[in-house]
DNA sequence: CCTCGCACGTTATAGAATAACATATCTTGA
DNA sequence: TCAAGATATGTTATTCTATAACGTGCGAGG
């Protein structure tokens, strides 16, 4: 079941999470394409809501809102709350961003735009967060649901465990 | 796929919790179990912990913990916080109830004892809160995990949408 | 009996989130 | 171009959720 030894070939995404790998690029990237989205859709991805979004990428972790507001509030943006909520709650409604009730916290969306169902691999140890495609999974729970006769309109998928690195590290 | 008309066949449980039904023979039931497991684990269910099960029993939905906190103050029980977060962890460690992570609330198990992994179907309308079966959604979510070599301990998996009543109520 | 462990209760504080309001900026159509 | 409405940003204050730290009482085992 655990049948390791797959890395690159099934959710590159994924897998990526939990390697070292040129954040600023993979940043700079997922930026881009958030840019593009918000645009597409007429959103405004104004300077805080911006900036949120890149803490997010740069940290490549789930962060606390508190945490968030820490780093805007340290570059002359607001210091209350409101501010950092705000802007997390824009870049999860528009997509770019995901919170992990689990954790209250938020993570930046690795694939803006493209419609996917996450489902959220949290490590125990390291407390990285790796978004992995979770169609199947999102596929069961439906069936469980209608089996029943219940509408899924919104799932939380997360798991909590140990990632590849601090599963290794564990076994030594 | 939402194939309505299949209410008592499938998951009995999750269909119970949709439907109108003997909440008082249910919670006795359930709390005779509850009492039955925690005897043969030697986990001890005192009287705060005994009517915290009751209490989430007799709701018959997911509540918060100073909701339960109300409650047990009312009939006596400590005033505090800790009081009602101590009962209720450990209802969740024993697996007699469970914790909602995206209502910070928590909920009684409906079949404490036996092995099983829960999904919980959450009526964004009624607030209802069904636990269906989810070993399928499991192996899903274990099969995308595994895929990049994480190794999931434990999962959140909640939906949030329409149960049958309020779905019908809707398309009315 | 006595003491060690566990459960229960308290006070105090930390952490997460939102309500309500004032100000500024952007957009749009007259 | 300018006024009006919508959108964004910032504030203060408060609410809701959760835990740390400490003292007391009780029951089982030496």
């Amino acid at each position: 079941m655990t049948d390791r030894d797959t890395p690159e070939t099934t959710d590159s995404a994924a897998a990526r999470a939990f390697s070292a790998h040129d954040h600023e690029a993979c940043a700079g990237e997922v930026l881009a394409r958030a840019e593009a989205v918000s645009a597409a859709r007429g959103a405004r991805l104004t300077p805080v809501r911006r900036r949120a979004l890149e803490i997010l990428l740069e940290a490549h972790r789930a962060m606390g809102a508190y945490e968030v507001l820490d780093r805007l509030s340290a570059e002359g943006f607001g210091k209350q709350p409101p501010v950092a909520y705000r802007a997390l709650d824009f870049l999860v409604e528009q997509g770019l961003a995901h919170r992990i009730a689990r954790l209250n916290a938020f993570t930046a969306c690795v694939h803006p735009g493209e419609a996917h169902s996450a489902a959220f691999l949290i490590c125990r140890a390291c407390h990285a967060v790796a978004e992995a495609e979770a169609d199947p999974v999102r596929v069961a729970l439906e069936a469980a649901a209608g089996a029943v006769g219940f509408q899924v309109e919104r799932a939380t998928v997360e798991a909590l465990g140990l990632c590849p690195s601090c599963r290794e590290a564990a076994a030594a």
